[in-house]
DNA sequence: AAACTCACG
DNA sequence: ACGTACGTGAGTTTC
């Protein structure tokens, strides 16, 4: 039988700061309480223990170690949003049927450890769960320890049994009270022996086995300098004997708590659906509602109050010439909220505004009425709103249907509000913003097809289009008031049919050419593996970073560079430092780079080439936390460019015959925002002369001339410059560019002290989102920013960089989506054979005539460099070809 | 499902 | 002293 105890106070700290800041929607905080009951679930599958429970320190001051009152006098209070979940985390654990031991005067060790000893005087095993060291002096044949880490988020456990423990420290579990008797622990205000750190106090328990036996053989030692002897270390203990004897008493967990604990009563036991629900509900925590299948109480009625809107309105199946003149006249009279079935062959409309009834209309593609009917909805007077919108115009789009009209789109309009949120479905929508959960939710295995199994299916599209309307009350007012206007009304509304059209055009590819090259790849990986397998002596999957660490660091006995949580990293940045090393390291670097390009893109864009010959990826809108779009199914925002083979790629996207490509891109877009919001006159003028910027920053920093500034010195200032963007750390430029982290960090002040302009700007940016709570860009656009307040440094530290980052690269994405409408609109209205087919971040991919190439050409250059007017120019370069490699 | 690696701006 | 650059998506292996 086995007994899993988790040290709650030690837990809920490593949730708190390992999960980035979560709140419900009236600023509950909720991230150590989601955080604890994820690493509760893991640490239950893991160990599948018979019988759990948690122990916990009591607020009030503890009594013990009275004889030394600097105990735990500096420990650091606990932050106010901790102890704010630490009820609520109780609560649920309740809910839970999971017992909670707190005794007051008595630390959570000390019950760990009491709890431990009676498991093993009723024969159970016990499990300690903590991510406190200090409590591996439990560790015995009977109690093993899981060690919780938590490292950018991500939590891992380690098992420490005696032999893991004996062979790591190299003495029994039970020392570790003599070691931290004399090494101290400044967080628990443990003393130690003055003069005593880590690696000395490890050498003389691993020689002398305990502090006693230490001190027993000191005289000796004092004769005979022995093992771990440096200068003045008897001295230190002979004058720090005291407070070694004082701090193992400090250090021991005690084992003898008056607890009375019985294993049997906290066998592992059902959560309490209706309690948990309850919290979980509060919490908002919906994923975890479905994790534990819990459903609401039967008693009580669901806690937001559905709407039946195919009862409260008035239904109206347009199938008929009757019907579908009561469907035009309603058209006019209002704004319609329009919502389709998946596959497009049902689609509800709910009207409400102007007229005193709510009114619905079904239009099911088996009614004659049903073309008519679209084309109506469609035509471009007739405002429209709609949830996602895009999918819907792409649709339409399929079906010759103009794709005018649209005026709101409820997921745009909150991905605007907040988006970082994760997901903006409908239902969820509804239920944050406007108090109810739409009719009908789809169930298991819901037949969403046809009109005639239909009834709940026709009721849940219209009660969600009025869900629509209702989300357009609530959100427009907010979006008013947050200053998103502007970016609602003129760039992301219009440029929902801009992407459907350029998803629907799709970009053509030579399926032969990328056949052949996934071959000639196939071939050459071959080869090399058989390469690999001969110099490793043996063969093994190269595809398998595990594997691959095994055979380089153990069988090959490289040097291990980074280590990752599961052993050995094997990255390129890795196997760069072993090329000179073993030829191994540069066979396993080229397979790579083949492997990558022939799954990922050879073999991968072969797969999703439409009947039309054509690939059409999918642009999302709602993903990115800065406003830029992302590409799916497949990601033609990451095809090779890079290097010389994964080149050969972009040939491979042509334009028909006749036709041309015309690639267009911005010059430094994200620098050329800098200089314009931080004002920069040195940056600003080097843009206006148009200089080479980061020739010009080498010849700024270092002081010499433009024209002496060498190419490893300009390579240096174009690292520089990408990491000022990115919000840059001394450290991960001296790897960036192989300088040391010295270098690194003068070549930072350098440029700082060059750029005043920038210097004071960061500054500025970060004080404002921490007082705003929010980053923002030139046109409103925002990224909420909670992690500016959090106490964890690494979070804190990430919310700074993503305030210097977010406004430049925010700024740079909504130019470009200005840009890409009025392209669009000035292709449509120029008459050219021409359409978009791309958008890369800076980059904009046209398909047209080889007739109209040098018109199209000017006018990209004319439209995007309009897109905005900073105070310095925009500059565009655009090329032509044949293909996309030869066109960039 | 999560981790690792690597493609792009 | 902390841990180390911003934003993405996909394929493969491992748990």
């Amino acid at each position: 039988m086995k007994l899993m105890v988790l040290d709650g106070n030690s837990i809920v700290n490593r949730a708190f700061f390992g999960v980035r800041p979560l709140n419900t929607s009236d600023g509950t905080p909720t991230n150590a309480v989601f955080g604890f009951i994820n690493i509760l679930r893991r640490l239950l599958a893991e160990e599948g223990p018979d019988a759990v429970c948690v122990t916990f320190d009591l607020p009030e001051p503890t009594f013990r170690h009275l004889k030394y009152d600097g105990y735990k006098a500096t420990r650091h209070k606990m932050p106010e949003e901790l102890a704010a979940q630490m009820p609520i985390l109780k609560d649920t654990l309740d809910a839970m049927n999971i017992r909670r031991y707190e005794l007051s005067g008595w630390e959570a060790d000390d019950l760990l450890g009491t709890i431990a000893r009676a498991c093993a005087a009723s024969g159970w095993e016990c499990v300690v769960c903590t991510g406190d060291r200090d409590s591996l002096q439990l560790v015995s044949d009977t109690t093993t320890v899981d060690l919780i880490t938590t490292r950018m988020g991500q939590t891992n456990t380690k098992r420490v049994t005696p032999e893991v423990f004996r062979s790591e420290y190299g003495f029994d579990p039970i020392h570790m009270i003599d070691l931290k008797a004399l090494m101290g622990d400044a967080s628990d205000n443990i003393p130690g022996v003055r003069g005593v750190g880590e690696k000395t106090a490890l050498g003389l328990i691993q020689v002398y086995g305990d502090v006693k036996k230490l001190y027993d053989a000191l005289p000796e030692i004092q004769q005979a300098p022995g093992v771990p002897a440096k200068p003045g270390l008897i001295a230190k203990l002979t004058e720090g004997r005291a407070l070694a004897e004082l701090s193992y008493d400090l250090a021991a967990i005690r084992c003898d708590a008056p607890l009375r604990f019985d294993p049997e009563e906290n066998r592992v036991r059902d959560v309490d659906n209706d309690r948990l629900y309850e919290i979980f509900t509060r919490l908002e925590f919906r994923k975890l509602i479905e994790t534990y299948g819990l459903t609401p109480p039967a008693s009580a009625g669901p806690p937001c109050e559905p709407v039946e809107f195919s009862g409260e309105c008035v239904t109206v199946e347009v199938t008929d010439d009757e019907s579908l003149a009561d469907f035009k006249k309603a058209l006019s009279a209002g704004v319609a909220s329009v919502r389709f079935s998946a596959g497009g062959t049902l689609c509800a409309v709910y009207m409400d505004n102007g007229s005193p009834d709510a009114v619905g209309f079904l239009l099911g593609e088996g009614s004659p009425a049903f073309r008519p009917a679209l084309e109506a909805l469609c035509a471009p007077e007739v405002k429209k709103m709609g949830h996602d919108i895009k999918d819907a115009l792409r649709m339409l789009g399929a079906m010759g249907l103009p794709l005018e009209g649209w005026s709101f789109d409820s997921a745009v309009a909150a991905y605007l509000l907040d988006p970082t949120a994760s997901q903006y479905e409908l239902p969820r929508l509804c239920e944050k913003y406007c108090g109810f959960t739409p009719a009908g939710e789809a169930g298991e295995g819901e037949q969403l097809s046809l009109l005639d199994d239909g009834t709940k299916l026709s009721a849940r599209l219209l009660s969600e289009a009025a869900a629509v309307a209702c989300l357009r009350e609530r959100l427009e007012p907010m979006l008013e008031e947050a200053g998103l206007r502007f970016l609602m009304e003129e760039v992301e509304m219009p440029l929902c049919p801009v992407l459907a059209r350029m998803e629907l055009a799709g970009f053509l590819v030579d399926r032969n050419a990328l056949a052949a090259f996934g071959q000639l790849l196939g071939g050459q990986i071959e080869a090399l593996s058989a390469e690999i397998y001969d110099l490793a002596g043996t063969s093994f999957n190269i595809n398998s970073p595990k594997q691959l660490g095994e055979i380089l660091f153990e069988r090959l006995g490289l040097p291990a560079g980074k280590k990752n949580h599961r052993g050995y990293s094997t990255n390129v940045d890795v196997l760069e430092k072993l090329r000179p090393l073993h030829p191994i390291a540069g066979k396993i670097l080229e397979y790579r780079e083949l492997a990558k390009l022939k799954s990922t893109y050879a073999d991968g864009l072969q797969k999703v080439i439409g009947p039309d010959g054509r690939i059409h990826t999918n642009f999302q809108m709602t993903v990115t936390a800065t406003g830029r779009l992302s590409s799916t199914e497949p990601n033609l925002q990451n095809i090779p460019i890079r290097r010389e083979l994964g080149g050969e790629i972009r040939k491979m996207f042509v334009a028909p015959a006749g036709y041309t490509l015309v690639d267009a891109d911005y010059s430094q877009i994200e620098l050329r925002i800098l200089a314009h919001i931080s004002g920069d006159k040195r940056m600003k003028d080097a843009f206006l002369n148009g200089e080479d910027i980061h020739r010009s920053t080498a010849a700024q920093v270092l002081g010499i001339p433009a024209e002496a500034v060498t190419a490893e010195q300009r390579r240096h200032a174009k690292a520089v410059n990408f990491g000022i963007v990115y919000g840059i750390s001394a450290f991960s430029l001296s790897e960036d560019i192989g300088l040391s982290v010295a270098e690194a960090r003068s070549y930072i002040n350098a440029y700082m002290s060059a750029y005043q302009g920038v210097a004071d700007y960061m500054e500025k940016v970060i004080a404002q989102a921490r007082e705003t709570g929010c980053a923002v860009t030139l046109y409103g656009r925002r990224r909420p920013l909670p992690e500016l307040k959090a106490s964890n440094f690494t979070v804190r530290s990430f919310g700074e960089r993503v305030a210097r980052n977010m406004p430049i690269q925010g700024a740079a994405a909504d130019i470009m989506k200005i840009a890409m409408v009025n392209v669009d609109r000035a292709l449509r209205e120029s008459g050219l054979d021409a359409r978009l087919l791309l958008q890369v971040h800076d980059e904009l991919i046209v398909e047209c005539n080889e007739a109209d190439a040098e018109a199209v050409r000017e006018l990209l250059k004319r439209e995007m460099e309009g897109a905005a007017t900073l105070s310095i120019p925009l500059t565009v370069e655009a090329h032509t070809g044949r293909n996309w490699y030869e066109a960039k």
